[in-house]
RNA sequence: GGUGCCUUAGCUCAGUUGGUAGAGCAAUGGACUGAAAAUCCAUGUGUCCCUGGUUCGAUUCCUGGAGGCACCA
């Protein structure tokens, strides 16, 4: 049998994590997290990650194994996701994706260009110009120096200029000349499933999840991790909200419905980035196991090409 | 029971000296190569409470009614 990494996606709060431990305990595989929180151990609560008795039912990766002060990135992932996942595979044929990272899923099934490590003073500084200067400034100096790729990113998208900016100064080299675009092979083949949902439905399931985290301790949770609110792990859903109450800013009521807001327009998101993928194969979030199952044993007797 | 004010988008409200209407928020669609639970772009949503009347034409003016709020009994 050839190798299959079975990757299962959705937006949040539909029943991607209670799928993935099923699969894996059907094909006894291990479980890869493409969630781009759920890799930081300060933070369970607030990125409904896996529960302990969940993580010990099923062999567990990239789940609370950096810390928020860890610079981790696509990159990071996509380079120990693989590795781990042929780890996986020499044990088992079959291996379980799960997460609803967009960018992180699609770096490990499709790959992502390498590209050099930058001194964050950079991205530092393009950030204070931003701040003084405004975007015009930092779009005119990309225009200089990467003339190809000024053309063809979103230039009002200050993270997308400042980030082309940053690999063409810290590089002296183009952006664009790293957009390889190579060949990216892997010895799997991949299975995408997604979950779906009325989206009236998600949305009040993500209300309801919300309630609950509150009452799990989120507030302490985020109250531990308050001093560390500029780290970029923090600028997330749940956290964000409630530094805005622990400022005086906002009274919680109004904090926990933004987090609420805040974490529909994510699942929104989400669906909107992975209904791009015509691959995935889409079910109902209440379709039966069985009805699931006997879709990916039909995949895994397909002949690979 | 009386008097006054109100009723317009999912919500809060603006507006039309009479020519079927617009803000904010919510919502919806989209983009995405190391910040991605991030960041960015685009888009509207309508028995203008009901009923008659005046008028070429009423959401707007007038009559009656319903609901809400306030004050007075």
């Amino acid at each position: 049998m050839d190798n299959y990494l079975i990757s299962i996606v959705g937006p949040t709060g539909i029943g991607k994590t209670n799928l993935s431990l099923k699969l894996a305990y059907y094909f006894n595989s291990e479980i890869i997290s493409s969630d781009s929180r759920q890799f930081y151990k300060e933070i369970p609560i607030g990125t409904a990650a896996p529960t302990l008795v969940e993580l010990k039912s099923a062999k567990h990766h990239f789940i609370h194994h950096v810390s928020i002060k860890d610079n981790y990135n696509v990159g990071a992932f996509q380079k120990d996701a693989n590795i781990q996942i042929e780890k996986s595979l020499s044990s088992n044929p079959v291996v379980i994706m799960v997460g609803g990272s967009g960018l992180y899923v699609d770096a490990v099934i499709n790959g992502i260009d390498e590209f050099p490590k930058i001194d964050p003073e950079i991205r530092h500084l393009l950030n204070s110009q931003l701040e003084t200067t405004g975007i015009d400034k930092l779009q005119i100096e990309l225009k200089k120096l990467d003339p190809k790729i000024y053309n063809s990113i979103d230039l009002k998208n200050p993270q997308r200029v400042i980030r082309a900016l940053e690999i063409c100064i810290g590089t002296n080299k183009p952006y664009s000349s790293f957009l390889k675009k190579k060949k990216y092979k892997t010895n799997f083949k991949t299975i995408s499933i997604g979950l779906k949902a009325e989206r009236q439905l998600i949305y009040d399931r993500i209300n309801d999840r919300v309630d609950k985290m509150i009452e799990n301790g989120l507030l302490d949770e985020a109250r531990s991790v308050f001093k560390y609110r500029d780290l970029n792990s923090l600028n997330t859903v749940g956290y964000k909200e409630l530094f805005n109450y622990f400022d005086g800013k906002w009274t919680l009521e109004y904090a926990v419905s933004e987090i609420k807001k805040n974490s529909r327009r994510y699942a929104k998101r989400q669906i909107t980035w992975f209904n791009k993928d015509k691959k995935t194969k889409w079910f109902e979030h209440d379709t039966s196991f069985k009805d699931i199952t006997s879709y990916l044993d039909e995949e895994l007797k397909k002949p690979i090409d």
